[in-house]
RNA sequence: GGCCCCGUGGCUCAACUGUAUAGAGCAUCUGACUACGGAUCAGAAGGUUACAGGUUAGAAUCCUGUCGGGGUCACCA
């Protein structure tokens, strides 16, 4: 039993006994004291008062008087307005402190029982670069899956390729038309970056053809109809799906050159998959698992021949499966890849992250699952996060105001690497040395920067601003992290053994047994992370625990500390927090440095 | 228009399973290295939590309405 649980029953049998209130375990309120006041817990009195027909202070007092008389560990306590605050025993801090040093692994909640959760996440399409909000994507899921890994579950991390359709055949065509043979090789451009370019100057010529068309008198729906350029794509279309060698070589090659950069991307960016599934190989499932529900009575054709699902029953609308001519849509794939996942792993749970835009999207994709039988359909978790804005509004491709991801990560490193320099940092590292650090330092700031913000919400980002390497940010987290490390080679040097635990009766101070309680809570928050699906729970947890501990750094010394049980006690209590920055950092998919 | 989400100091974010003086960071101003790492620490200034009602002992948080912003309502993905 933890202490706030024992602390909530004696408070029950408080009650019971001064007031004759019955009152819920999980009604009483029991909260880590707030900053300013003195104590480390702290009970609500309010819901007493009216049962004890005393003030709220008198309430806290009789209170306060029976908890420190049925518990040992209660050292103390004040009163100040309805709020019961208590002194624990310093002593139970330092065991406490015991305890999470020998504790197996300890913040990582690994007793489930290992069933297979699918994290989907990144969803590219293939005719264009990946770009800013591919970030927030990736590393949201990427830090979902190490979180969820860390509270048991086995995770399957994938990634469904959109390499079909319509935008894959504009960027082919472009090429054909215009590229005279340009390769990755010839120009030296990364091959995603090469494709996003010939989608861009598809769109330009084609707008240049409805331009023209207009000016001859057509309406703007029918010249965007009938201009040559679209007619072509969409032949290629065609041709694509009846297998005609030239395109599909064509489709191979330029999809093999953005596989190439995007790989590329993801190793830059330190995220990975476990499975990768192609749409070109799973909207045909799709189809077969439509036609399986129209079958059973789950969907109706209507006379044109195209396929719907009727949802009003569901209070949502109907929705269209099949087209007319027996061509899938969007979610024709989702269903024919979930079909596939089905077969191929034992999930329990699916995770797909995805923008918020989609919304409405995963609620209908949720009922249809559900309705052809996948178990885990009703309960899919559609981790929607929102958008990342400019300071201007949304990116806009068109508008030239899209932030491209592999510019950002290595601006973001160049910066961490002048940084490092004009502050002299390094100037004893090797030149290979202080480029690794520069990128875990950049993409420290990046990660921690978008990773802190609740995903659930629309963030801001500005690109000229860029990201700051003080204050809130990676880099502070970081810092605290190698100076940690930093006192701890000295202790090495020392020959100070490190593998005993500390004792007991030392004069703690508040700012120490509070850093211990702080520490103590990190397996309830990898928890929460986990159940709300939120990397910021972590991230905002890791800042107030290295902010914590930087001022107690600065107020007290460590290794000049005489008495050396308490030396000793500050020695372990740092190294303690050094271990849970980096593994809550690791959750976050943040590397740590020894030395920065 | 229907449905969904959001509105917190100049800016970026916390707190939103109700509870103390609404917390941080950036920017601004002022301090702290003969110290274990100054990418740090301390302090000042800056908010009637969009607005108006309501519920409550207690509301940024819950309810209703108004205003403002975003998303979605495709035989695009």
């Amino acid at each position: 039993m933890n202490l706030e649980s024992s602390i909530q029953s004696i408070v029950k049998d408080a009650v019971s006994k001064l007031y004759a209130l019955e009152v819920e375990l999980a009604q009483i309120q029991i909260q880590k004291t707030r900053k300013d006041f003195k104590g480390d817990l702290t009970v609500v009195t309010f819901p007493f008062v009216k049962a004890a027909k005393k003030s709220p202070e008198a309430t806290g007092q009789e209170i306060g008087e029976y908890l420190q008389a049925n518990n040992g560990l209660i050292t103390g306590f004040n009163v100040i307005k309805g709020f019961l605050n208590l002194n624990i025993s310093k002593n139970y801090w330092l065991q406490l402190l015991n305890k999470i040093r020998s504790a197996d692994n300890f913040g990582y909640n690994m007793d489930g029982d290992c069933e297979i959760m699918m994290v989907e996440y990144s969803s590219p399409n293939t005719n264009k670069p990946l770009h800013l909000g591919h970030i927030r994507n990736n590393l949201l899921g990427y830090s979902i899956a190490q979180i969820q890994q860390a509270n048991g579950w086995k995770v399957v991390k994938t990634n469904i390729v959109n390499d079909r359709g319509i935008h894959i055949c504009k960027s082919m065509l472009a090429w054909k038309l215009f590229g005279n043979g340009e390769t990755p090789e010839s120009s030296g451009l990364k091959g995603d970056h090469l494709v996003g370019k010939y989608y861009v100057e598809f769109d330009k010529a084609y707008k240049a053809e409805v331009k023209a068309l207009i000016e001859k008198g057509m309406t703007e729906d029918d010249a965007k109809k009938s201009a040559p350029l679209i007619q072509q794509a969409q032949q290629m279309l065609v041709a694509w799906e009846n297998h005609d060698p030239e395109v599909y070589a064509l489709w191979e090659m330029m999809n093999g050159w953005v596989y190439a950069g995007f790989d590329e991307t993801y190793k830059q960016l330190g995220v990975d998959f476990d499975k990768i599934y192609y749409e070109s190989r799973t909207y045909l499932d799709g189809k077969a698992k439509v036609e399986e529900g129209l079958r059973n009575g789950v969907f109706y054709k209507r006379e044109d021949g195209s396929v719907w699902a009727d949802l009003t029953a569901d209070g949502l609308d109907e929705k269209l499966l099949l087209r007319a001519d027996g061509t899938s849509v969007y979610m024709t794939q989702d269903i024919g890849t979930a079909a596939l996942r089905y077969n191929e792993y034992d999930i329990k749970k699916m995770v797909y992250v995805v923008g918020n835009e989609q919304n409405y999207h995963f609620q209908v994709l949720a009922l249809l699952l559900d309705k052809l039988g996948f178990e885990w359909g009703k309960d899919l978790v559609h981790f929607s996060y929102g958008m990342v804005e400019l300071p201007e509004g949304k990116m806009k491709s068109r508008e030239g105001t899209v932030v491209d991801a592999d510019d950002l990560i290595s601006e973001m490193i160049d910066t961490a690497c002048e940084t490092a320099r004009e502050l002299g940092k390094l100037d004893q590292s090797s030149e290979e040395e202080i480029e690794k650090i520069a990128r875990m330092v950049g993409l420290g700031a990046l990660k921690y920067f978008i990773l802190k913000v609740d995903p659930k919400k629309n963030m801001t980002f500005n690109p000229k601003e860029s990201i700051d390497f003080n204050g809130n940010t990676g880099p502070f987290i970081q810092y605290t992290h190698a100076r940690i490390k930093s006192v701890l080679r000295k202790v090495d040097e020392l020959n100070i053994a490190t593998d005993v635990p500390v004792t007991e009766n030392l004069p703690l101070s508040d700012k120490e047994s509070n850093l211990v309680q702080l520490l103590s809570l990190f397996p309830a928050i990898v928890r929460e992370a986990g159940q709300e699906f939120s990397p910021a729970v972590i991230a905002n947890y890791i800042y107030e625990l290295v902010k914590e501990y930087n001022q107690f750094y600065h107020d007290f010394s460590i290794l000049r500390e005489e008495n050396p049980e308490l030396k000793y006690f500050r020695i372990v209590l740092s190294a303690a927090i050094a271990d849970a920055i980096k593994k809550g950092m690791y959750l976050l998919g943040i590397d740590v440095p020894e030395r920065m």
